[in-house]
DNA sequence: GAACATAAATTTTTT
DNA sequence: ATTTATGTTC
């Protein structure tokens, strides 16, 4: 039964499903079917004749490929095997293992996660002697950013630092010597993070001809999804394995760009069709998602952006009901609230097309305290991740052991545990066992009984068979005691995370590819959305999904748009295009709460807040405002009549770039204004009668006395 | 000299 | 809650 194209995709849709031949760019705005496109696209060729095996679709996440996938399966009504799918990550983490030679690792190599990397970055520095005893010396999460952010921007830790933390100028030098050790050690030890995949790949694709046109030859079809999130080094991929006339459709939204502080180039997406030369260019507008006033409400916030984004999304989904900004009086009654409106919208809804979003992961706990109490179960996306939970990662360990005995990280986490040994001891017995001091050993060993278990057990794990799911078990059992002693509060739940570890590896019958996956998208829990749970999300995570009802908490400065955003232009832009893809989850309904105070741990009080730039920019029209009385309960304000004008356009989208600088009449009277020496900037925010927050372009944002300002 | 205990400070986003 | 710096103990 061929595939119903015509009533199943409209005419931009259909006509980047069509183009099978030469590169094609999709500029897929919020909610416009954009996976929809994808998936009838991979139907299509394969209902052409092309092998399944040919095409390549690179994502975001593992999820979001294996989605997809599953979807054109349903479609076509039969398998797609052989079809490569997943993050470029992934990709090269295959790649790369079965050519590890070609790239200097004649033994394999170890992938190393976030902690994993802060570790050696901390070794490095403390073997450099650097920052004994400075309070202020940047921490090793801090080090590591400036050094993969300088990778991933290809730009050397100077240029970054002038730009994005001038304050850490005075270490420069040093950390230009711990980038280098950084460097050095990961090769030592046979270790690759996160970057080195990308760049490896990137190296043994220039490099390697043979391989290079073996896999231009396997993949004649390769499709990118949210391309604006890719960097330099992911571009240069995809064109070296497109190869001259390749088959390239790069699907994305630059109002959606959300990894610029990875290293992501929106500046990918708008020269593609430079770099694919002939590119086609097709642009869905139309979207199938929201109602109206929710569009309504996000192209307002795009109106916003210092970049103007050729884009004005209208929808056929009508509805009577504004989206609602919501002031709880603080963050406590915030999580109560946000609970009420949870149970009221389970009427209507199920739980799972509900969902909470934050800017970051700490966010949610005072809800998730409030949810457990009244019983109503959640899934969590973003914040700590399964694999990086301390008892995974001591599991995982004795298995890193397993396969590789110059694991240093692993013999560091493995010979913690036991009673007596610190940082020094483990660097004499690694040291010992490298070099073979059997003495040493010996005299180690007697000294601590639990070090001989352990290294008995290593060498029984060693013996028997080398199945990921056999070994685990027989890890778990040693860890047990351990896992007692180290979390007597909380050890149930999880040995119960274990045990879900346990089952996971059972479908591998591969270790490395078993602990490769796991650092590389490897959260159990995401695999399957949990039915009869609301969902709980940072808005990175909640990238490409949607809801019916969504609702976004503390839309306060400082939390969102993040405190760290707030100095720089380029970032608070960012966060505006999170706020963007946040509002733009929403279907039906969409609440925005903005606590009028939140707790501050430092000072163990509440700190009264200013609501976002985000909320306060938006025009009385396309909200409904609701306070929470002193009584606990929500009542609606009216909007002052002063405020009101023009309802906003419902049409469709003959005149895209709508003017909202010009036509905007502001009703808080904010806009633009001129300073003497910043020039021209956008007021955010007027927090008292006479002070105003005002955003400088390329100054970031400054609170000014009115005085100094004139109003345009 | 090294490990352990305690106090203090600090929290963006992710492959 | 987690991590880091400092002080105390073996």
């Amino acid at each position: 039964m061929p595939i119903d194209f015509e009533n199943e995709l409209n005419e931009a849709q259909r006509e980047a499903v069509q183009t099978t031949e030469g590169p094609v760019l999709v500029i897929a705005g919020a909610g416009s079917g954009k996976t929809r496109t994808i998936v009838y696209r991979l139907a299509h060729l394969v209902e052409q004749g092309v092998d399944p095996a040919q095409i390549l679709l690179l994502t975001f996440t593992r999820k979001a490929a294996q989605e997809m996938l599953n979807r054109a399966e349903t479609i076509l009504g039969r398998p797609l095997t052989g079809t490569s799918g997943g993050t470029f990550h992934s990709f090269a983490y295959a790649t790369l293992r079965r050519n590890a030679a070609d790239i200097g690792f004649e033994n394999g190599f170890t992938l190393m996660d976030r902690a994993d990397s802060e570790n050696i970055c901390k070794e490095v520095k403390d073997n450099l002697k650097l920052g004994k005893g400075d309070r202020s010396y940047p921490k090793k999460g801090t080090l590591l950013d400036m050094i993969t952010k300088s990778r991933n921007k290809e730009a050397p830790i100077e240029v970054i630092m002038e730009k994005e933390a001038y304050h850490l100028s005075p270490y420069l030098d040093d950390m230009n010597e711990i980038a280098t050790g950084y460097a050095h050690f990961k090769k030592q030890h046979a270790l690759v993070d996160y970057d080195d995949l990308l760049f490896l790949l990137d190296k043994l694709l220039e490099e390697n001809e043979p391989l290079r046109n073996q896999l231009q030859a396997r993949y004649r079809y390769i499709m990118v999804d949210e391309y604006q999130d890719t960097n330099l080094v992911q571009a240069r991929i995809v064109k070296q394995l497109a190869g001259k006339n390749g088959n390239v459709m790069a699907v994305g939204d630059d109002a959606q760009s959300i990894y610029a502080f990875r290293g992501a180039n929106v500046q990918n997406i708008l020269d593609f069709p430079k770099i694919f030369d002939g590119g086609k260019v097709i642009r869905l507008e139309q979207n199938y998602r929201s109602v109206q006033p929710i569009l309504d409400l996000t192209n307002e916030i795009l109106a916003g952006a210092a970049t103007k984004f050729d884009k004005n999304l209208y929808s056929d989904l009508k509805s009577d009901k504004l989206p609602e900004v919501v002031y709880p009086l603080s963050d406590q009654t915030q999580a109560r609230l946000v609970v009420d409106q949870i149970l009221e919208l389970k009427k209507k809804y199920l739980l799972h097309d509900i969902a909470v979003l934050f800017r970051a992961g700490y966010q949610s706990f005072p809800l998730e305290v409030a949810l457990t109490r009244i019983g109503i179960d959640y899934q969590k996306y973003g914040g700590i991740r399964f694999h990086e939970a301390a008892h995974v990662k001591d599991v995982l360990s004795y298995l890193r052991l397993v396969l590789n005995p110059h694991d240093l990280l692993a013999w560091q986490r493995a010979l913690d545990h036991i009673k007596g040994v610190g940082p020094k001891t483990v660097a004499k017995i690694y040291q010992a066992i490298h070099s073979g001091d059997e003495k040493y050993m010996a005299k180690i060993t007697k000294k601590h009984e639990p070090l001989r278990e352990l290294l008995n057990e290593l060498n029984g794990l060693r013996s028997i068979e080398r199945r990921p799911a056999a070994l685990l078990e027989r890890i778990s059992a040693f860890y047990q005691p351990i896992l007692i002693e180290k979390y007597p509060d909380d050890y149930p739940k999880r040995q119960a995370g274990l045990e879900q570890l346990n089952q996971i590896a059972a479908s591998y019958s591969d270790m490395e590819q078993f602990l490769g996956d796991l650092s590389l998208d490897g959260d159990p829990e995401d695999e399957k959305r949990k039915e009869n749970a609301v969902v709980l999300s940072t808005v990175h995570s909640a990238k490409g999904l949607e809801w019916s009802a969504v609702i976004i908490i503390d839309l306060v400065e400082d939390r969102f748009p993040s405190r760290k955003a707030m100095q720089r232009a380029e970032d608070l832009e960012e966060e505006r295009r999170l706020m963007y893809v946040a509002c733009t989850r929403a279907k039906e309904c969409l609440k925005m709460m903005v606590p009028s105070s939140v707790y501050n741990r430092a000072s163990g009080m509440s700190d009264p807040t200013l609501p976002s730039p985000f909320i306060l920019e938006l025009p009385n029209n396309v909200f409904d405002k609701l306070n929470e009385s002193y009584g606990g309960g929500l009542e609606k304000k009216r909007h002052a009549p002063s405020n009101s004008y023009t309802s906003p356009s419902y049409s469709k989208p003959s005149s895209t770039t709508q003017n909202h600088a010009a036509a905007k009449p502001d009703p808080k009277q904010l806009g633009f204004c001129k300073h003497k020496i910043f020039g021209k900037g956008k007021i955010i925010a007027r927090p008292e009668p006479n002070k105003y927050k005002v955003n400088f372009p390329g100054f970031g944002i400054k609170t000014i006395i009115g005085d100094y300002l004139e109003l345009l």
